[in-house]
DNA sequence: TGCAACCGGTTGCAAAATGCAAGTGGTATG
DNA sequence: CATACCACTTGCATTTTGCAACCGGTTGCA
């Protein structure tokens, strides 16, 4: 499938317009996940591992991912996003915020997607400052109170709690 | 490949996590293709009939486009775009932005993206209130000057203008 | 009235992408 | 020294895609 056309839209389908690509991505900007062990096995989807390499391996070729090597272990890999990488939280988003209000959610998984839209423009912008932070070794902006990954985390982790209690209490009954 | 989780982005991209379907929900937003035959012909990409009934057959069945007779011609389809279609708009925009930024597009093709990206929230809102008048009937809201789809038509207009007399340009050299 | 062009698809088949399980060579850990 | 972990690769079956030809029906026109 080379050069269908130079329509914007076209062109960024032609790199992120399939099933994993984008849960890649989803997963190193909210999980934080940067080894390929990490990105096999701490995501809910249960991607194969050759796949995840051919993603990843097509997603540094597009410069939306660097990989070095870990310092601390010989043959862990860490990859990072790059600012073209940053740049699709915008996409992640709005895609979090149709599927929560159009499709199936579930309330723990759901939740972030809510916080996000909620937080409107300005939680993005300071969520995409806090990943060059993180990714590109920026200084931190220094901000009061917490961060929006933190936000985003407890955000998450409530909704799990609340799960759980519900459970504990349908069991009960 | 079922219900591989409840996430939000996971829920979306089993939508429209290919890469045909969102350029058929472009051609319709953008282009205002509103048939089989159009979509099938009038696109920059080519898409082959079987995955364009497929494609249409999803999205019916997934509550984002409707398919009604065409009263003058007993053939015809006319497919519209529901609300919870128009709502992929946002998606469109920002994958617009991101591949005109870090892409690269053509100046005709690009000129809509860039247009849509610097008229900010407000020109996504109005152009899906125009879109709610196109494909649900809805009463057009009045405004005055340009509606949204004559400023991104006249803009790749002009942008076509420019690109043949620079190629005109071009030869003359 | 006859015929060509157009209508929205379907069918058959080859090629490419995906999914799964097992395997590889090397490294840290107790 | 054994076991577990590391980032992948390989082989193979299944699914999805892409292409071209085809289909019965409709419309416009001479």
């Amino acid at each position: 499938m080379n050069e269908r056309s130079d329509c914007p839209i076209n062109l960024t389908l032609e790199v992120i317009g399939d099933k994993w690509t984008l849960l890649i991505i989803r997963d190193i900007i909210f999980g934080d996940r940067r080894h390929f062990r990490e990105l096999l096995t701490k995501s809910n989807e249960g991607i194969s591992s050759n796949i995840l390499a051919d993603r990843l391996k097509t997603l540094m070729s597009e410069d939306i991912l660097t990989r070095e090597d870990d310092p601390t272990h010989k043959q862990k890999g860490i990859y990072s996003l790059t600012e073209k990488g940053i740049a699709l939280l915008p996409i992640l988003a709005e895609m979090g915020a149709w599927g929560y209000k159009y499709l199936p959610v579930s309330e723990e998984l759901g939740v972030r997607a809510q916080v996000l839209r909620d937080g409107g423009p300005k939680m993005r912008t300071d969520f995409m400052d806090e990943l060059r932070a993180r990714h590109l070794g920026t200084k931190p902006r220094r901000t009061r109170g917490a961060s929006v990954s933190e936000r985003l985390q407890s955000a998450y982790e409530d909704a799990m709690a609340r799960k759980t209690k519900n459970s504990r209490a349908a069991k009960r009954a």
